[in-house]
DNA sequence: TTGTCTTATTGCAATATTACGATAAAGAAC
DNA sequence: GTTCTTTATCGTAATATTGCAATAAGACAA
Protein backbone atom coordinates (compact mmCIF):
# COMPACT_ATOMS: atom_id res chain seq x y z
CA UNK A 1 0.00 0.00 0.00
CA UNK A 2 2.95 2.72 0.55
CA UNK A 3 1.41 3.25 4.41
CA UNK A 4 3.33 2.20 7.25
CA UNK A 5 0.66 0.77 9.54
CA UNK A 6 1.57 3.12 12.34
CA UNK A 7 -1.13 2.36 14.49
CA UNK A 8 -0.15 -1.25 15.41
CA UNK A 9 3.06 -0.18 16.71
CA UNK A 10 4.07 1.57 20.22
CA UNK A 11 4.51 4.86 20.04
CA UNK A 12 8.60 4.31 21.05
CA UNK A 13 8.78 2.32 18.06
CA UNK A 14 7.51 5.05 15.59
CA UNK A 15 9.42 7.15 17.14
CA UNK A 16 12.24 5.07 17.12
CA UNK A 17 11.64 3.73 13.17
CA UNK A 18 11.01 8.14 12.75
CA UNK A 19 14.98 9.19 14.08
CA UNK A 20 16.36 6.19 11.72
CA UNK A 21 14.22 6.84 8.85
CA UNK A 22 15.19 10.67 9.15
CA UNK A 23 19.27 9.26 9.18
CA UNK A 24 18.16 7.15 6.42
CA UNK A 25 19.49 8.88 3.36
CA UNK A 26 23.30 9.83 2.82
CA UNK A 27 22.71 13.34 2.21
CA UNK A 28 21.34 13.27 5.47
CA UNK A 29 23.97 11.66 7.34
CA UNK A 30 26.32 14.47 5.69
CA UNK A 31 24.26 17.08 7.32
CA UNK A 32 24.26 15.49 10.39
CA UNK A 33 28.52 14.48 10.27
CA UNK A 34 28.94 18.19 9.24
CA UNK A 35 26.82 19.21 12.14
CA UNK A 36 28.60 17.15 14.37
CA UNK A 37 32.45 18.14 13.55
CA UNK A 38 32.06 21.75 12.32
CA UNK A 39 31.55 24.90 14.14
CA UNK A 40 29.06 25.94 11.25
CA UNK A 41 26.08 25.33 11.02
CA UNK A 42 24.78 28.21 8.69
CA UNK A 43 22.30 26.67 6.03
CA UNK A 44 24.21 28.09 3.21
CA UNK A 45 27.71 26.26 3.95
CA UNK A 46 25.78 23.17 4.34
CA UNK A 47 23.98 23.61 1.21
CA UNK A 48 27.67 23.60 -0.39
CA UNK A 49 29.39 21.32 1.40
CA UNK A 50 26.12 18.97 0.23
CA UNK A 51 26.27 17.48 -3.83
CA UNK A 52 23.01 18.30 -4.34
CA UNK A 53 20.50 21.28 -5.08
CA UNK A 54 19.59 24.22 -3.19
CA UNK A 55 16.23 22.79 -3.04
CA UNK A 56 16.75 19.34 -2.39
CA UNK A 57 19.13 20.05 0.71
CA UNK A 58 16.28 22.27 1.92
CA UNK A 59 13.79 19.29 1.98
CA UNK A 60 16.14 17.25 3.56
CA UNK A 61 16.87 19.74 5.98
CA UNK A 62 13.08 20.28 6.69
CA UNK A 63 12.98 16.09 7.33
CA UNK A 64 15.53 16.09 9.78
CA UNK A 65 13.64 19.11 11.42
CA UNK A 66 10.43 17.46 11.53
CA UNK A 67 12.38 14.25 13.20
CA UNK A 68 13.48 16.70 15.78
CA UNK A 69 17.34 15.39 14.93
CA UNK A 70 18.12 19.32 14.35
CA UNK A 71 16.90 22.57 15.10
CA UNK A 72 17.21 26.32 12.84
CA UNK A 73 17.80 29.19 14.67
CA UNK A 74 17.84 32.48 12.69
CA UNK A 75 21.15 34.26 12.64
CA UNK A 76 20.68 37.54 11.33
CA UNK A 77 19.87 36.74 7.80
CA UNK A 78 20.63 33.17 7.62
CA UNK A 79 19.33 30.35 9.59
CA UNK A 80 21.67 28.10 11.62
CA UNK A 81 20.90 24.36 12.00
CA UNK A 82 21.93 22.75 14.61
CA UNK A 83 21.86 19.09 16.39
CA UNK A 84 19.01 19.15 19.03
CA UNK A 85 20.88 16.87 21.96
CA UNK A 86 17.59 16.00 23.54
CA UNK A 87 16.08 13.90 21.07
CA UNK A 88 19.81 12.52 20.20
CA UNK A 89 20.15 11.34 23.80
CA UNK A 90 16.76 9.82 22.90
CA UNK A 91 17.74 8.12 20.09
CA UNK A 92 20.80 6.75 21.91
CA UNK A 93 19.19 5.47 24.74
CA UNK A 94 16.47 3.76 22.76
CA UNK A 95 19.73 1.84 20.78
CA UNK A 96 21.21 1.18 24.06
CA UNK A 97 19.41 -2.18 24.43
CA UNK A 98 20.38 -3.59 21.22
CA UNK A 99 23.89 -2.14 21.25
CA UNK A 100 24.42 -3.71 24.82
CA UNK A 101 22.52 -6.75 24.00
CA UNK A 102 25.28 -7.62 21.11
CA UNK A 103 28.36 -7.70 23.26
CA UNK A 104 26.73 -10.55 25.24
CA UNK A 105 27.30 -14.63 23.12
CA UNK A 106 24.42 -13.98 20.66
CA UNK A 107 22.05 -17.16 19.84
CA UNK A 108 22.50 -19.45 17.08
CA UNK B 1 13.45 11.42 -9.11
CA UNK B 2 12.65 9.02 -6.23
CA UNK B 3 16.32 7.40 -7.15
CA UNK B 4 18.91 8.57 -4.58
CA UNK B 5 21.76 9.82 -5.88
CA UNK B 6 24.26 7.02 -4.02
CA UNK B 7 27.60 8.14 -6.33
CA UNK B 8 27.91 11.83 -5.16
CA UNK B 9 28.32 10.45 -1.19
CA UNK B 10 31.13 8.04 0.73
CA UNK B 11 30.73 3.93 1.41
CA UNK B 12 30.55 5.38 4.98
CA UNK B 13 27.84 7.61 4.39
CA UNK B 14 26.10 4.93 2.37
CA UNK B 15 26.40 2.37 4.62
CA UNK B 16 25.15 4.57 7.66
CA UNK B 17 22.20 5.80 5.59
CA UNK B 18 21.46 2.02 4.56
CA UNK B 19 21.56 0.89 8.28
CA UNK B 20 19.41 3.48 9.32
CA UNK B 21 17.01 3.39 6.52
CA UNK B 22 16.51 -0.65 7.51
CA UNK B 23 15.82 0.73 11.26
CA UNK B 24 13.24 3.13 9.45
CA UNK B 25 10.23 1.44 9.93
CA UNK B 26 8.20 -0.06 13.30
CA UNK B 27 7.70 -3.01 12.19
CA UNK B 28 11.70 -3.59 11.57
CA UNK B 29 12.48 -2.25 14.85
CA UNK B 30 9.92 -4.27 16.77
CA UNK B 31 11.22 -7.10 15.27
CA UNK B 32 14.64 -6.06 16.46
CA UNK B 33 13.47 -5.22 19.67
CA UNK B 34 11.93 -8.66 19.99
CA UNK B 35 15.49 -10.47 18.57
CA UNK B 36 17.22 -8.09 21.49
CA UNK B 37 15.01 -9.36 24.37
CA UNK B 38 14.34 -12.56 23.83
CA UNK B 39 15.64 -16.20 23.02
CA UNK B 40 13.58 -17.33 20.38
CA UNK B 41 14.43 -15.98 16.89
CA UNK B 42 12.23 -18.67 14.47
CA UNK B 43 10.43 -16.62 12.05
CA UNK B 44 7.04 -18.02 12.95
CA UNK B 45 7.27 -16.70 16.29
CA UNK B 46 8.72 -13.30 15.06
CA UNK B 47 5.54 -13.03 12.15
CA UNK B 48 3.28 -14.42 15.33
CA UNK B 49 4.57 -11.19 17.19
CA UNK B 50 4.41 -8.69 14.68
CA UNK B 51 0.66 -7.25 13.76
CA UNK B 52 1.64 -7.64 9.58
CA UNK B 53 0.54 -10.27 7.41
CA UNK B 54 3.12 -13.25 7.15
CA UNK B 55 3.70 -11.80 3.83
CA UNK B 56 4.91 -8.41 4.89
CA UNK B 57 6.79 -9.21 7.82
CA UNK B 58 8.85 -12.00 5.11
CA UNK B 59 9.78 -8.69 3.20
CA UNK B 60 10.67 -7.07 6.31
CA UNK B 61 13.14 -9.60 7.72
CA UNK B 62 14.49 -9.75 3.68
CA UNK B 63 15.32 -5.80 4.16
CA UNK B 64 16.82 -6.18 7.24
CA UNK B 65 18.78 -8.91 6.34
CA UNK B 66 19.90 -7.50 3.09
CA UNK B 67 21.36 -4.14 5.68
CA UNK B 68 23.26 -6.64 7.60
CA UNK B 69 21.27 -6.07 10.71
CA UNK B 70 20.11 -9.92 10.98
CA UNK B 71 20.99 -13.19 9.57
CA UNK B 72 19.11 -16.22 8.87
CA UNK B 73 19.86 -19.75 10.46
CA UNK B 74 18.28 -22.86 9.00
CA UNK B 75 17.14 -24.31 11.86
CA UNK B 76 15.35 -27.91 10.77
CA UNK B 77 12.22 -27.20 9.64
CA UNK B 78 12.23 -23.24 10.39
CA UNK B 79 14.73 -20.51 10.27
CA UNK B 80 16.37 -18.55 12.79
CA UNK B 81 17.06 -15.15 12.35
CA UNK B 82 19.76 -13.42 14.31
CA UNK B 83 21.51 -10.03 15.19
CA UNK B 84 24.65 -9.53 13.26
CA UNK B 85 26.86 -8.51 15.99
CA UNK B 86 29.36 -7.49 13.95
CA UNK B 87 26.93 -5.16 11.79
CA UNK B 88 25.65 -3.67 14.85
CA UNK B 89 28.73 -2.54 16.42
CA UNK B 90 29.95 -1.33 13.13
CA UNK B 91 26.53 0.90 13.18
CA UNK B 92 26.81 1.68 16.74
CA UNK B 93 30.91 3.11 16.50
CA UNK B 94 29.06 4.91 13.46
CA UNK B 95 27.01 7.08 15.53
CA UNK B 96 29.50 7.05 18.05
CA UNK B 97 30.79 10.77 17.30
CA UNK B 98 27.60 12.06 16.74
CA UNK B 99 26.40 10.79 20.17
CA UNK B 100 29.61 12.01 22.06
CA UNK B 101 29.45 15.39 20.05
CA UNK B 102 25.88 16.24 21.46
CA UNK B 103 27.39 16.02 25.04
CA UNK B 104 29.22 19.11 25.06
CA UNK B 105 27.67 22.24 24.74
CA UNK B 106 26.31 22.50 21.33
CA UNK B 107 26.27 26.04 19.10
CA UNK B 108 23.33 28.40 18.98
C1' DT C 1 4.57 -40.46 -2.97
C1' DT C 2 1.29 -37.36 -0.57
C1' DG C 3 0.41 -34.15 2.75
C1' DT C 4 1.74 -30.61 6.08
C1' DC C 5 4.35 -27.00 7.93
C1' DT C 6 7.29 -23.04 7.28
C1' DT C 7 9.15 -19.33 4.73
C1' DA C 8 9.89 -16.81 0.23
C1' DT C 9 8.35 -14.77 -3.93
C1' DT C 10 5.17 -12.79 -7.26
C1' DG C 11 1.89 -9.44 -8.77
C1' DC C 12 -0.57 -5.62 -7.96
C1' DA C 13 -2.45 -1.16 -6.04
C1' DA C 14 -1.77 2.72 -3.10
C1' DT C 15 1.23 5.87 -1.21
C1' DA C 16 5.89 7.95 -0.25
C1' DT C 17 10.38 9.61 -1.46
C1' DT C 18 13.84 11.90 -4.17
C1' DA C 19 15.36 15.42 -7.13
C1' DC C 20 15.33 19.76 -9.44
C1' DG C 21 13.91 24.14 -11.75
C1' DA C 22 11.19 27.91 -10.92
C1' DT C 23 9.42 30.89 -7.90
C1' DA C 24 8.13 32.93 -3.51
C1' DA C 25 9.09 34.92 0.99
C1' DA C 26 11.77 37.39 4.41
C1' DG C 27 15.45 40.07 5.71
C1' DA C 28 19.71 42.76 5.08
C1' DA C 29 22.16 46.36 2.53
C1' DC C 30 22.08 50.19 -0.02
C1' DG D 1 11.87 52.64 -1.63
C1' DT D 2 14.99 48.94 -4.59
C1' DT D 3 18.12 45.21 -4.85
C1' DC D 4 20.66 41.36 -3.19
C1' DT D 5 21.12 37.38 -0.31
C1' DT D 6 19.29 33.49 1.84
C1' DT D 7 16.08 29.89 2.56
C1' DA D 8 11.47 27.71 1.71
C1' DT D 9 7.86 26.07 -1.14
C1' DC D 10 5.50 24.58 -5.40
C1' DG D 11 4.98 21.69 -9.27
C1' DT D 12 6.29 17.80 -11.59
C1' DA D 13 8.53 13.43 -13.03
C1' DA D 14 10.83 9.25 -11.84
C1' DT D 15 11.46 5.75 -8.69
C1' DA D 16 10.82 3.33 -4.12
C1' DT D 17 8.22 1.49 -0.36
C1' DT D 18 4.41 -0.75 1.91
C1' DG D 19 0.94 -4.18 2.24
C1' DC D 20 -1.51 -8.27 1.15
C1' DA D 21 -3.54 -12.35 -1.28
C1' DA D 22 -2.08 -15.92 -3.88
C1' DT D 23 1.23 -18.95 -4.93
C1' DA D 24 5.71 -21.19 -4.94
C1' DA D 25 9.50 -23.53 -2.75
C1' DG D 26 11.64 -26.22 0.67
C1' DA D 27 11.97 -29.54 4.41
C1' DC D 28 10.00 -32.99 7.19
C1' DA D 29 6.58 -36.90 8.34
C1' DA D 30 3.96 -40.69 7.40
Amino acid sequence: MGLSKTDNFTAEENELAAFAKALGHPARVAIIKYLSTQASCVCGSIVEVIPLAQATVSQHLKELKNAGLIQGNIEGNSICYCLNPEKWKKFKAMLEPTFNYIEQPVCC
